[in-house]
DNA sequence: CACATCAGCTTGTACCAACAAGTTGAGCAG
DNA sequence: CTGCTCAACTTGTTGGTACAAGCTGATGTG
């Protein structure tokens, strides 16, 4: 056991309290001052103990305020039935999935002619700088932010399906839409990532110090090629997806909560 | 435009030089002492604006070395083909992929009796607390630590598979062993989250700050009920999964990279 | 009662100083 | 030339001070 700096014990500490249950999610933590006495610290130390703790996720903090115990109430998101293939839901996903679990969804919309990044161009197998119809969606669950998700779509398709580049929502879906128009994705190729956010992610989020984003890009793809790639951000502490892949029956027989 | 912080003003600016190549990967940053001179601040408010750029993953400090631009090469997994239901392969399937892609795969295995935590007893199906074989493996790429998996399998399962308490790797790969013996994985449910690493984790997969972890659940069933619940925890910077799902045969046409 | 003010708490920012500890290369002893 | 020592760099830790800025409840005024 070698010798650990002060703001490290602080920091342990404090981890086992909140951890253990002595500081309940939401609690609010002793001040700085309090904690300058019970550890024989000088402010500084005390500082940079939170900090450690507020950069992994477990405390924030806000001026005035003082330092509690970060609560976390995750969302589950089901990627394979996000939207089936064979059975597609009525409406968007999004709202229907938050309206069953009993809250609030929100979003706004925006509808741009955007040029492909390299990221998006090599999915859509278009050219970089190409033009693409970017349709953005920024989601909160109680007014509280929850995900941006970004789709672009080839300019090809726009002749085929015009309605894209109109703004705001496509009441039915734009998948449905698109499968009456005989465009059908037929098969995704899905991308999942986390990093922590860019200082523009972390704004459009609200999100505190020590929170990654979870990345999913699903690249749709009809018989022939690729025809739309959506990337969607995620607050990585509200939110959780899975996979329901073979046979599950043996699963659902008594689904846990 | 309200008015930012110093040490804010000096993270935005060396932000702005990493992402824009100034300091391409790997470089080295100014030492402390130079950028006090560059934005005119004590060495305290310097450290404050680095500090804030580590915390988002893009640089890395060590003593007596200096600040360097991280260096992000991805692996990717993919999670619906990593063990195939129709078609297991040969071997465990991380030895193959890494090696596949040139680089030299390395692993330790530990096998011990636990009790099964809150989380896996739920995904297995059997009361908290009960013994399960847990089977724990620690992974690395050109002996830089990946991911380390713990799988554990509930008690009735020894009786039929009695060397799943076995040390040491099963050569032919533990779910072909049990394909063997009668006990068919024929679905799996997966969940994806993500986080700021434990100290433990930190630890043991050598992270740094601001690099998340990214965890994979992955609870595997047989016609009647589960028999396995592997938790994988990533190195967020390391790694991304993917999922092919429906058909993608205009995709793998003219595979990218 | 309704409402504005303010004292007293909280955290945030910025500075200074000093020493510890890790790394590297110059330079000296053998 | 080899190998060791050490000075001179780097970041890490800990202490201090001062003031700014956000929040809350008590207080006093209309």
């Amino acid at each position: 056991m070698t010798k650990q700096p002060k703001y490290h014990q602080v920091a342990d500490v404090l981890r086992r309290d909140v951890v253990g249950g002595t500081y309940p999610p939401g609690a609010r933590l002793p001040s700085e001052s309090e904690l300058q006495e019970r550890f024989v610290a000088s402010r500084n130390t005390v500082r940079a103990g939170l900090k450690l703790l507020a950069s992994e996720g477990l405390i924030s903090s806000s001026q005035g305020l003082g330092y509690e115990v970060r609560k976390h109430e995750v969302f589950e998101l089901n990627a394979s039935r996000f939207e089936n293939l064979t059975f597609p839901q009525n409406g968007d996903a999004f709202s229907t999935d938050v309206t069953n679990a009993g809250r609030r969804p929100h979003q706004t919309f925006r509808v741009e002619l955007a040029p492909a990044s390299e990221y998006i161009a090599q999915r859509l197998k278009v050219a970089v700088g190409d033009t693409s119809v970017l349709r953005f969606c920024h989601r909160f669950v109680d007014d509280v932010p929850w995900s941006t998700q970004a789709t672009q779509y080839p300019e090809w398709l726009v002749t085929k399906a015009p309605r894209l580049t109109e703004p705001g929502d496509i009441a039915e879906g734009t998948t449905r839409y698109m499968t009456g128009l005989g465009i059908e994705q037929i098969g995704y190729y899905d991308e999942i990532a986390t990093r922590m956010p860019t200082p523009d992610e972390a704004r459009l989020l609200e999100i505190g110090a020590g929170v990654p984003v979870l990345l999913w890009t699903r690249t749709g793809y009809s018989q022939e090629r690729p025809i739309r790639c959506t990337v969607t951000t995620f607050r990585g502490d509200l939110n959780r997806m899975n996979y329901e892949i073979g046979d599950l029956s043996a699963r659902t027989e008594s689904e846990p909560q």
